[in-house]
DNA sequence: ACGAAAGCTGGACGAGCGTCCGACACCGCG
DNA sequence: CGCGGTGTCGGACGCTCGTCCAGCTTTCGT
């Protein structure tokens, strides 16, 4: 073994650590983020969320754009894992029209907070360019998955789907919103109507 | 005629003057909001473009609370005064749907600014709780837009609507919101997808 | 065990914020 | 003309923000 690759190993080492440090501060300001919102949050609050201090986020992220970023990023995968098991198992049509609306609803529920935050950050991305491409990468992937669920759903219907994926996403995404709104609200009816309104999106779009 | 009639009359006049000012002062506000965001417009910002200064702003508004919720309700009676024409005069299914697209499609394109102002507000809305009672307001009102165009494409295509009208808005705003996010990226099909998803969502819902 | 590098701390700094206020211009009335 | 009320201005105040840094502690290879 040369000295270059203990030199390597240990670099690497230092920067697996660095990395995990970095996920872990992450981490902590999304849960952060998500209770008090973009505009609201201050490198300040997140720091004492995460029991750390101004210091250290500025010497884990340039400033607070790289940190914001790079929570984003985070909450992205987090998104897509989350998702990819919606329409994973299902054997006959009106079983898959049962698992989207409690898929849905159900996610509605736990991450509520999550999906707020969602929603906060894809609107500053209507105003801040740098938001955008992020922003856009995540709308894809949710693109994909209800896209997924709606092919799913017309192939055990035996029919094709009757709009286009772009559209499908509109639909459900607007829907889901909604009920997140009214959810947050405190209407009792909220996760119900987004049971029933994914039952019918997906009837009338396949 | 009694001296307290005159000085009521004198009173009444102040009012409306006050009135009148504060509307002009909140419609400036308005289109320096609409171009930098709520997050990012301060009362120096609003105060610049309007031509006045800070002290005008806290004369004729206690806060910035007042301010933006005055700001809020007079974007409101814009917003229903201009919706209330699309769905007017059509005479027949085909020409309605025509009709529909177009309006979506023109409100996409005149009002970018206003209607991303208005999904910021409304994004803040899911954490702040004071907004949220004039932000379902809003809703309320467009969603009784949608439906008096869904409602109008049932009968003259003979038939019921098949969805709620809170899943037909929930739909058509996801598919306007959509598009104003594309259409603010530069995406220069956003504005034919608006109107294609338009016909596309409007057919399947009734 | 020791020295250097890494990791961390708390506070300082200037900018920008909402709020507030004293001073001044304007105007109709006595 | 002078006077009181209305409207306006720009700066001061206290605060919070993101950023930055000098210096301390911890870690770790040698």
């Amino acid at each position: 073994m040369t000295s270059t690759d203990a030199g390597d190993r240990l670099a690497r080492r230092r920067v697996d650590k660095f990395e995990e440090r970095r996920r872990a501060l992450a981490d902590a300001a999304l849960q952060t983020l998500a209770e008090r919102g973009y505009a609201r949050t201050s490198l300040r609050d997140i720091a004492q969320c995460s029991g750390s201090s101004l210091g250290v986020l500025h010497y884990y992220f340039r400033d607070k754009v790289e940190l914001i970023t790079y929570c984003v990023r985070r909450y992205k995968a987090q998104c897509v894992e989350r998702y990819d098991a919606i329409a994973a198992h299902a054997t006959d049509a009106e079983a898959l029209l049962h698992d989207a609306g409690e898929g849905l609803a159900a996610t509605l529920e736990q991450d509520a907070l999550l999906h707020r935050l969602w929603y906060d950050l894809r609107s500053q991305a209507l105003f801040e360019e740098s938001f955008r491409l992020d922003v856009a990468d995540i709308d894809a992937s949710l693109e994909r998955m209800i896209w997924r669920i709606v092919t799913a759903s017309a192939e055990l219907a035996g029919r094709a789907p009757r709009c286009t994926s772009g559209l499908a996403y509109a639909a459900f995404d607007g829907l889901f919103q909604q009920s997140l709104l009214r959810h947050l609200s405190g209407d009792a009816d909220a996760l119900d109507d987004l049971r029933a309104g994914t039952r019918a999106l997906l009837t009338r779009l396949v």
